[in-house]
DNA sequence: TAGGTACGTAACCAATTGGGTACATTGAAC
DNA sequence: GTTCAATGTACCCAATTGGTTACGTACCTA
């Protein structure tokens, strides 16, 4: 969880994973992608393996990163221990428009 | 959502958010449950106000600090982008699941 | 108005992060 | 076996983070 929302947090990484949701790519693919050189696009790659959000496999010299989005379920699991309240705060919300709507009728 | 993220990376500041689920407190209550000095509290109080996660209001010298569930809907949404994802994953293996326990009678 | 209480902010410091360049490694291909 | 391609690692550096102590500020109380 906590290594999950960590790598998260970096905008170049999320970025990744935004493109492996499309489709896997190479190390060199995604380092084209990305404003930063190749070995900083690779300690990224770290990160998020380590955090068990990417996996990856090799072929010849190519690495090829894919996504594992499982990993996500975690953070999933955390917001439900919030999810209810949020819920009940916008219902509360809708009501409150419902009831206007009504009484400006 | 950067801010969002961000503010979610740091485990102190995930625990103030545990806190404040359950109650509103002051920041010196927080300060009290982490075992970090008042000041450090204050600076974190900052980053989850400047991320929308929580409300202050102020009663005297106190200022109430209280969850804004809502700022999590963003965290939510994003995951929107790859719950079909894990989704699918997860489907297929409670096939194969299902497949085996088949096969073994 | 003097003093205490509850905060926030400023200044400072050590540790971590994120970037870059240079180098090591591994596999293909000639 | 030499060379090229793809990638990871080591090392270095600037910026950011997370913590501390010291100080400023606002508000109640006597």
């Amino acid at each position: 969880m906590d290594a999950v929302l960590h790598a998260l947090a970096d905008e170049s990484r999320r970025t990744m994973l935004e493109i492996l949701r499309d489709h896997q790519a190479t190390a060199g693919e995604l380092a084209d992608a990305l404003p930063i050189a190749r070995p900083g696009v690779s300690r990224h790659l770290r990160v998020l393996r380590e955090a068990g959000l990417v996996d990856v496999r090799q072929e010849a010299q190519r690495r090829i990163y894919s996504l594992r989005p499982e990993a996500l379920v975690e953070v999933d699991e955390w917001l439900d221990g919030y999810r209810a309240l949020w819920r009940h705060r916008l219902d509360a919300l809708h009501t409150e428009i419902a009831r206007g709507k009504k009484e400006r009728k």
